[in-house]
DNA sequence: AATAAAGTCGATTAGCTTACTAGACTTTTA
DNA sequence: TAAAAGTCTAGTAAGCTAATCGACTTTATT
């Protein structure tokens, strides 16, 4: 559970509170049925979806009819909540508050650690302007339900920055 | 070796190359002199060093008076480089050419993997223009040299990011 | 009250990754 | 030819990742 990274977990989770996203104020939803959706593994996802609960960014209702539900509209939830609960802060290295403090103890790499600084930074600054609403509203090429997966016309979502084509083949 | 998260060897790794960095020109320095200065685990950073010229990034002098020297000068050297060799991929998951296939393919999440590849752009953006000359200046308290730690007046290096003072505990 | 349907919680696990260390070997200089 | 360097293969303890299992608790329905 370590800096800026996000596990297969933290995608499952991230999955499953988009799924919830979309079925919110239908009440609470079984974890068979956010796993089913999604195919995520189902023991697994329980153990997820504790967490998020326990970070209080879900909430449970027990027994029989119950299931999980969002705590907030998907409007007000946003990426950087989930990926912190699941794998921990955004700095590509330590956290934010070490990186700080780094900055002011350790002179000679002080340049090399405010660069880490700044990529978390970045990084913060989309995550935490992205909500659940947003993607779900990106995703609006009705290909969310079920199995559908057919093709629009180019249905090019989102202004975002284009990639050239080559250039790099990295990441 | 995963995605966006700098391990302690990569730490190790971009220490030794600054220390490179500030050396340059002065021949090859020995793995000994390297460790000792930076305070590497020598045998450990023998492995580093050894990934980093597969890379051609250094070279290195074989046999008494060896040791090793940067290929380019280091305001040619990009802490992308080092970083993708040691520690793989900018993106927080997967790759940007893996991302983008999922964008393409993977209708329902769509949205999810753009936000990943802004990130990873974001990412880049910043390491593909920080060269090891700039973090070198940036350190240029001359703090640089063994194991001076001295406090000049408030340096303030490079005009970065002004973080809040609190806001946010984690990232 | 009994039963079934759901979430809760603790333990366990195979396989991988991380951060090393050890030691033998090769190359080069003096 | 001896000493000083880098090279290379192996090994390893500890921790993490992505799960799975089973027993337990809570709640709704009959």
């Amino acid at each position: 559970m370590n800096p800026m990274r996000v596990s297969q977990k933290g995608l499952y989770a991230l999955q499953a509170m988009m799924m919830l996203a979309r079925h919110y104020s239908q009440g609470a939803i079984r974890i068979r049925d956010i796993a089913y959706e999604e195919n995520l593994p189902e023991k697994f996802l329980e153990l997820i979806l504790l967490e998020l609960k326990n970070a209080r960014i879900v909430e449970s209702v027990r027994g029989a009819k119950g299931g999980y539900q969002l705590r907030h509209p998907p409007s007000e939830i946003y990426l950087s909540e989930i990926i912190r609960v699941i794998d921990g802060p955004l700095a590509p290295f330590g956290d934010a508050e070490s990186l700080r403090e780094l900055i002011d103890q350790d002179l000679p790499h002080r340049a090399l650690y405010q660069v880490f600084l700044q990529v978390r930074d970045a990084a913060a600054r989309i995550l935490e302007s992205t909500s659940l609403a947003d993607i779900a509203k990106a995703s609006e090429t009705r290909a969310g339900r079920g199995k559908s997966r057919r093709k629009k016309k180019e249905p090019r979502v989102m202004p975002m920055i284009v990639h050239g084509g080559k250039g790099f083949q990295d990441a």
